[in-house]
Order: structure tokens, then C-alpha cells, then sequence
DNA sequence: CTGAAAGCGCTTACAG
DNA sequence: CTGAAAGCGCTTACAG
């Protein structure tokens, strides 16, 4: 159109890849440069109205969206945190997952999945997940006694948040966030002291467990309170799951013999527990709570609908995975980090009921 | 040392940064490019053995871990794939979201959590996500009406496998995967008609959702060989939940009014549905499965635990998940695969038995 | 076969 | 305030 005929009308046909910054600020006829700060937000780009406003158009018209790897190149951010579980086929830590991956979405951040067995087998894995830059900072369970070894070389490579499960000892860099375990079994056990049961005992997980050395102070003070205490031959340690629960049960009923005094009450260490051993106390010819009270730390949806209903303590799960992310996007390091809000909260149900006469 | 002193003591001070790939090849007096195809594994590089030994060697002393977001920026590939799923609180799809976790390390892929009604409600995220460069591919669970429509646009955009929830109509480059549903429930119908059972009812999700119809497909099919019926009185349609199976079997229990005949067993057409029925089947004071049998379909983890235990059948959720990644990976496209390999098993437990006499 | 060079698409000191 | 230029750390045609 002007006199060298060229410039105007010699456009570049549209590229075939994706629409890039610099197609964007072309078709606004500003630099890259003013492109990315106006799209970006940048407050020290003060451009005229009308300019902003034609980029913007452009980017929109265009359907510009950025590339994630370059930027993250550029600005080493991944907009990724990594998070790492133990067993993707648990329940319980869907919850704290979900909290997290909400959390992680309100900054713009996604989650990544990480399994613990597998980075630990495989090296390569480890690394990349670890030190590669392929994640900004880590949400690990812990409670894994081989990984929490490792866990001050991770926090050493990357902000590292440890949830759920405290470890023996504070790492250099590491936060943790979790519940108040002893607070939430004290509740339970004082339902259960209210109910009129003197004697009540424990299907738990491993005995050295940080978790369940928690939650056992929580019933042993509840029950110390009231002038009770937690028997050595009342409990029984084994796995997390329904059948660590089930088996539980197999071994207090074996102890019992006939005849024999025994709890009127039991609590369960987890929800998998609670699960197993109410199937366990009825595969032993008693009523659940007639003959004996269950009463589950973890309080999931499934609870209401077991037969009896399951009686439980819930744990602010959601909040560990919120506040986690939180953390970890705060930079805030070294912490440990006790969640007392919400506080735990005693669901009544059928499985919990008054000592029998007996 | 030599005689300028300049050249061997003044190495450049160790970087502060991470390791890059040109401090390996400095280190293994190599041109990064022939560092980037040793350690690569490409076959063209066929440096002297002591030669590509030194830079894996400079490599592993001096930890060296590829920067991602650089290979990505350069070969388009992010090493990650997209998992979108409804709700992160159902535990059904924990075994479909472990195989495709397991199978995507594999091939050193990693798994981005995305959620499908943030990714609806939020367009930016929605565009990072799918058109962001931000993952390789995306496996999605169909059956979400809003997200369904979306489909043949993300496929566009992305290499997208749609688990699970076959959708009404095919989509433009987009892979189906999902289990043989019809294949299952005949299995289990088969299962009841042996016990004696004449009628048989169900208790489902959403009657349209084609996840429902051909779970139902199946129980047709097999009472019509055995020349019995699917009534429509002994269907109910509703939530793919707990609190769906309770309402399901209230709202059974209201039509069949005292002294009408009824059903003498129930399908539950999936695993939570099943646990709901179980639950509210006793609230009614019937008893399972003396009054009434109850099989559902998945195969999980709580059946054996409940009381009483629930006869299910298995679908390969774990085997979608991994075939979707495999599909995925393998760059395949627009097919439609029904998995029959493992195929469906039925799993006999308490909850069914024989027709009661009456 | 190997190396020098270009370039993936961004952002951000730096100069104007 | 804006733009030209450099550079994040890789890989890969290209030339030798």
C-alpha cells in the first residue's frame, strides 16, 4: 500500500505452530518485550490504555497462550509441585490430596504425582524428580521409615514440605504440617469414658510409628484423666489396613480365652482399621455395640454407611493439604506445624454405645 | 603450573547454580554437543569407549541432572501427561489412577492431577492445562456431560484418551478406553440366577449415562437367556454414590409396601452404590442376604471387610489405566477399546445366596 | 564421527 | 516508559 508496496501487505503467512508472544505483539505492533509486561501484569508498564488494550485483544484474538517451558526456563519456575504418596490405593489421603491439588490450583499451580516406593527403587526417577527442576518444591508422607532418611537431602535441593506423619527428628529445611493427633484420640477416648467403658484397648499401627505413638498419648491422658489406664495386653500393633485391623481382633479374641475379663471398647488407630475389625468383631459371633464399642480415628465417608455405622474422630486431612501447599508457596522452612483448626470433631454413631451391664 | 600460570590453576570457580550440561562437558574435555548425545544414548555417538566413559563419569561425580524445562523448551516434550478426573474423594478410580501412574513411569513420564470442574470453571487454567504446552497428553474419565462436549477440542489440541465413561458419539482423534461393563454385570446376573433368584433388581447411576446402559445391557442379557426380565418397577436410577445406593434401596422399599412380592436380590450397579445399599438394606430391617441378596459391580478392597462381606465383580480399572497411558504414548488414535484382558471376575461373598424358599 | 552455531519461546537487566 | 539484546540450558541440523 505505501510506496514500497511491501512492508504493509508482505505479512508473513500465519505460522503453523502454536501462537507465539512475538505473533501476539505483532498483530499489536509493540515489542515482545511490551507484550510480556503488559500480559504479565506488569505494574511498571504503564503503556496507554489503547496499546494494553490492543495487546490484550491480540493475545485473545490470536488464542496466545504461553509456553510453559520456555517460561519456566526462563524464570526457573514449574508452576508443578511434586507430591509424593506412599500408596495411591489408601482413601484416607485422597482428602489431603484433594485439599492440596484445590490449594495448588488457587496459585496457578498443578500437582504432580510421585510414588515413594518407586523414586526410592529408581535412581534416575529420584533424581529428576528431586533436582531435575521438575518441580518447584515436594509434599511427601511421611512415615516411611526409608524415605524419611532421605528427607534432609531433599530439603536440601528443593522446599520440601513433610505432611501427615511427623518424623523421629526435625530436618534442616523441612516444614511439617499435621493434625493434632493426641488431641483427636483424647476425644474419642472420652466418648468412650462417658459411655461407662473402664477398660478400653487399641488396634493400632506399628508401635514406634510417630503417628501411633501420638495417638496413643491421646488416650492414655484422656484415660489417665480419669483414672484409667491403657493395658499392655489391651493392644495390639500391625499394619494400617482393614486386614491389620482384622487381625487385631483375631489376636485380642485369642488373648481373651473364655471366660476372661476384656475391654468393653476398642478404638481403632485408622479408618482401614475401624473398617477390618468391625468385620472381624462380628466374624467373632459379637454385636458390635452390644458385646464391644468401635470407635475409629479418621472419620470418611464411608463410616456412615457401614453396618453398624462407625463411630470417629475426623482429622482436618483437607487442611494438612491446603496448608502444605500454602506453606510450601510461602517459602516459610523449618517449621513444624501443629493444625488445631478446624479442631478434631466426634462423630457418634451406632458403633459406640453404653458399657454393657455386664 | 605451566608457562604462562595462567591456564590449568585459573579454571573458572565451581559455578554456584545447578549443573549444566557444559560443565560436564568441560569437565570431560568434550563439546556439550557430544556430551548431549552420550549421555542421551544416541547411536550415531560413537566416541572411543574411554572417551564416553569420561563424560558418564564427569557426569555422575559431578551430579549432574538435565535441566527439564530446557529439554522441553527444545524438543517440544514435557515428560508429562494429564490426568482429569471427576472427584478425587471416589476411591474407585485410585486403581485406575495407579495404573496409569505405574505404566507412565515406565516410560519416565509423570502424571499432572487436573480436576474437571476446575478446569471448566476457570478458562485459564483450562487453556494452560490443554493448550499450554503443559503436558504431553491427557486421559480424561468421560461421562461428564459438560466436559464430553469439550472432547473433540481438547483432542485437537492434544493427544487425549477418554477412560472409563465411553461418550455417546466418537471424537475426532480422541481413544477410548474402557472395560467390557456388559461382560460384568452378565457375570454377576448369571451368579444370582444360579442362587434361584427369579427377579432381580438394580440400583444404579444416572439411567442415560452411558456407563449405566451398558452396565445394564448386560444384566438384560443374561436374564433374557435364562428368560427372565429386568422390570422396570425394580429400577432405580440416581447418584453413582453411597448416599445413591441408600436412597436407591428407600425408594425400593417404598414401592414394594408390605405383602407385595419383590425382588429376592439386588444389583448394585458400582461399588459405593453397593456399600450404601448394604447399609440401608439392614436399616430396613432386612437381612442380607437371607431377605434379600446384594452384588455389586467393582471389586475393591472394602468388600471383603463389610458385614456382610459383598459379592462383586472385578473390572480391570488398573488395565485401563495403564492402556490408556501405553495408547496414549504410542501415539494411536481415534480407537475405541473395550479391555477383556484380564476379564471380569466375579467374587462370591456373603452378600448373595440362594433365592430364600418363601 | 564431532563441534560450532543456531534456536526453542520466553523475560528482564540494560540502554535510550 | 519502551525496545533491542542477551540468555535461561538444552538438542540437532549443518558443516567439516
Amino acid at each position: 500500500m505505501n510506496a514500497s508496496g511491501q512492508h504493509t501487505t508482505a505479512r508473513p503467512g500465519p505460522r503453523s505452530g502454536p501462537v507465539r508472544l512475538a505473533d501476539v505483539a505483532a498483530a499489536a505492533q509493540v515489542s515482545p518485550a511490551l507484550a510480556s509486561r503488559v500480559l504479565n501484569g506488569d505494574p511498571a508498564a504503564r503503556a496507554a490504555p489503547a496499546t494494553k488494550a490492543r495487546i490484550v485483544e491480540a493475545a485473545a484474538r490470536l488464542g496466545y497462550v504461553p509456553n510453559v517451558a520456555a517460561k519456566s526456563l526462563r524464570v526457573s519456575r514449574t508452576g508443578l509441585i511434586g507430591l509424593v504418596v506412599h500408596d495411591l490405593s489408601s482413601p484416607i489421603y485422597l482428602e489431603l490430596m484433594r485439599g492440596a491439588r484445590e490449594e495448588a490450583a488457587r496459585h496457578s499451580y498443578f500437582l504432580v504425582l510421585g510414588d515413594v516406593d518407586e523414586l526410592l527403587d529408581d535412581d534416575d526417577a529420584f533424581r529428576i524428580f528431586i533436582s531435575g527442576r521438575r518441580v518447584d518444591g515436594i509434599i511427601m508422607q511421611g512415615g516411611h521409615s526409608e524415605l524419611d532418611l532421605r528427607i534432609g537431602d531433599i530439603a536440601q535441593a528443593l522446599p520440601t514440605v513433610v505432611v501427615n506423619a511427623p518424623t523421629e527428628v526435625d530436618h534442616e529445611g523441612a516444614t511439617q504440617v499435621f493434625p493434632d493427633e493426641p488431641a483427636a484420640t483424647r476425644l474419642l477416648t472420652q466418648h468412650l469414658i462417658e459411655l461407662g467403658h473402664r477398660r478400653i484397648g487399641l488396634v493400632s499401627g506399628p508401635r514406634q510409628s510417630m503417628t501411633n505413638r501420638l495417638r496413643e498419648e491421646g488416650i492414655v491422658s484422656a484415660l489417665d484423666a480419669a483414672g484409667l489406664e491403657l493395658r499392655e495386653d489391651d493392644r495390639v500393633h500391625g499394619e494400617w489396613s482393614a486386614d491389620g485391623g482384622r487381625a487385631g481382633v483375631d489376636e485380642l479374641v485369642r488373648r481373651w480365652g473364655p471366660g476372661t475379663d476384656r475391654p468393653s471398647a476398642l478404638i481403632a488407630g485408622n479408618s482401614l482399621i475401624g473398617i477390618g475389625m468391625l468385620g472381624a468383631v462380628g466374624r467373632h459371633g459379637m454385636v458390635v455395640p452390644r458385646d464391644l464399642s468401635v470407635a475409629a480415628v479418621h472419620d470418611t465417608w464411608i463410616n456412615e454407611h457401614l453396618a453398624p455405622s462407625l463411630t470417629a474422630v475426623s482429622l482436618p486431612l483437607h487442611e494438612v493439604g491446603t496448608v502444605a501447599v500454602k506453606t510450601l508457596l510461602a517459602g516459610t522452612n523449618g517449621d513444624r506445624l501443629t493444625l488445631s483448626d478446624p479442631p478434631p470433631v466426634l462423630h457418634r454413631r451406632a458403633s459406640t454405645g453404653a458399657r454393657p451391664a455386664g
